[in-house]
DNA sequence: TTATCAAATCGAACCGGTTCGATAAAGCCT
DNA sequence: AGGCTTTATCGAACCGGTTCGATTTGATAA
């Protein structure tokens, strides 16, 4: 590999003009930039990224630190920056949490060890040690998917209070008064606030909503799955179940099916987040899902913003909170 | 943040003795050692591994290259990959080429830059340029997936084969003859050897194929909708379809419903390759699945051996097929 | 006591860039 | 021509480690 003093050598010049040449051409006079010019093509020098990371403290790499790549949520997401990243000479380092913090936690100091020029992360933790922990973080950093009561960073998410109540408005026009709910962890904003707007709608209708209507499904496959048998075996069944993400939902629909309950006639399902295949899912479920195209590209935007703008790193940071889409299935029946 | 300078003068001993109690402590003697030790505790050392990895000219990172990481297939090995790796001090980086060669071709690049230890890499092309390009790369590199002739590097995969050839056979069973396939592109190695699988079977039972019935899906969600569009619109068609990957099968039972097939009864399908939340698919398919972790622990251990050990890197390639399982749905019916 | 050898430690060069103050060259004005 | 800027280039220090030959220390043997 070629190396910028063999550039020099060849160029007949020091190295510190080589590498101004390379950093702003324009302090370099145009004879001696045709020369490097020259000796640059002919030793086939490629500049070395972690030497100049080294030298700079500072990489031409972003981290994206999700619980779940596999997640297409997470995956659209990823995209958009890859694209946005790659388009401005960075590169994006993707990881993946488990959904684990300490293991995000480890990869986040990582990827501050490769001195990465920013984070896009999706908050896993919530404890007073995990706020303390990304408080301390010298970087950009955009936060999305949940917002973290006490991180002070851009956060990019969708109105995960609007996305509880359009379902559950919508179960309620369809008639349905005996609406349950399958609830995602407490500590997590998106389950809280999709319970608050499924919550209100029910109390604005004048619905009470009966407690054991509401079970704890963890966001996760195997407790979602729990949580539905639990609704599923009781005497007094709900009309309509509101799966309160992709995991729960899905896991509800087959314990339905799994204990002969069919979709819609018997119990109507709505879910929010969208699936890959959902159209392929019989029956097509009514949902509410996330614009992540748009979502991708503002963390793109302003990840970017604050890395390639000096002042970019003093500005207060910013929510920007997106409306989420209703898409019409047919596992939702008037009643 | 400390270096490694700090700790040498605090302790009152040599940088290099430093360097020295860090990666072979047994040539220093217990004395100096626990200076050094309590030294690196009160300044808070932590090594740079971006300036290791320049000195060393080698980091403790793993480059992972997939053409789409949200594909399960693909997560499960990378999940394996990344366990044993963290096991193991290293590190693994996540790129994905949305399949595209060039973009493939930047970020091993990228990835070479780093000074990463080591590849995993599932191959998106199969011309000259592409191969000599890896044949290149002078670094321990595991190939999966796709086995690409003329790439002289370890190869971890399933027998494509035999998943072709065994639901086929399934089908055969169950008395169909008219069975149509759904193929992937020719230039992919998983694609060629499931269709001889499928065309062996079918020869070997003394079925001839119907050319109409062999159409070409691409292996994508848009080329597969329009194969199966072009079966299914024939006068005479088919009673059984082998889709032989997940998107192509999805995209067929999707085209299928659209047209008001009903699948077993009208239409048989069958499928190679699993999907997230298959359980939850009307009908569930009938298929072949790999083993990912298994095979996403071949690759691992594979990989970490090449670069651990200091021989490693001379043993000649080796190839690891392992055996797909065979799941039954309820997609196929007897004739 | 001294020669011998192994173990422990050190110094300096190196990995491949960046940065900044100093110097040299060129341009402008009186 | 002399003084004053501006522009172009350079040298040296630096980023934070590793590595290896050289030197010092300590123990053992003669």
């Amino acid at each position: 590999m070629a190396t910028i003093r063999d550039v020099a050598k060849l160029a007949d010049v020091s190295v510190s003009t080589v590498s101004l040449a390379l950093s702003n051409p324009a302090r370099v006079s145009q004879k001696t930039l045709e020369k490097i010019r020259q000796a640059i093509a002919a030793v086939g020098f490629v500049a070395d990224p972690l030497a100049q990371s080294l030298a700079r403290g500072r990489s031409r790499m972003i981290g994206f630190i999700v619980g779940n790549v596999g997640n297409p949520f997470f995956g659209d997401i990823r995209r958009e920056l890859e694209n946005y990243a790659l388009d401005h000479q960075h590169f994006v380092v993707v990881t993946d949490s488990s959904g684990k913090t300490d293991r995000e936690r480890a990869m986040v100091e990582h990827l501050i060890g490769l001195k990465t020029a920013g984070l896009a992360l999706a908050p896993s933790g919530h404890d007073r040690d995990y706020i303390d922990f990304i408080a301390g973080l010298n970087l950009p950093i955009v936060c999305f998917d949940q917002k973290v009561a006490g991180i002070e960073r851009d956060f990019v998410g969708s109105d995960n209070y609007l996305a509880g109540a359009m379902l559950t408005e919508h179960l309620l026009q369809l008639g349905h008064r005996r609406i349950a709910v399958i609830t995602g962890p407490s500590h997590m904003h998106t389950a809280t606030e999709r319970y608050r707007g499924f919550a209100d709608t029910m109390a604005n209708a004048g619905v009470d909503i009966n407690p054991n209507f509401v079970v704890d499904g963890q966001f996760t496959r195997t407790a979602g799955y729990e949580a539905a048998m639990r609704l599923l075996i009781q005497p007094e069944r709900p009309t309509a179940i509101l799966g309160t993400n992709n995991a729960v939902a899905l896991s509800t629909l087959q314990a339905m099916q799994e204990l002969g309950f069919r979709c819609p006639e018997d119990i109507s399902l709505a879910m929010i987040d969208n699936v890959q295949w959902s159209s392929v899912i019989t029956p097509r479920i009514t949902m509410v899902v996330q614009d992540t195209l748009a979502l991708g590209g503002i963390i793109a935007r302003r990840l970017m913003h604050r890395i390639t703008n000096p002042q970019g790193a003093v500005e207060p940071p910013q929510d920007f909170v997106l409306t989420p889409k209703f898409v019409p299935g047919n596992s939702c029946r008037r009643i």
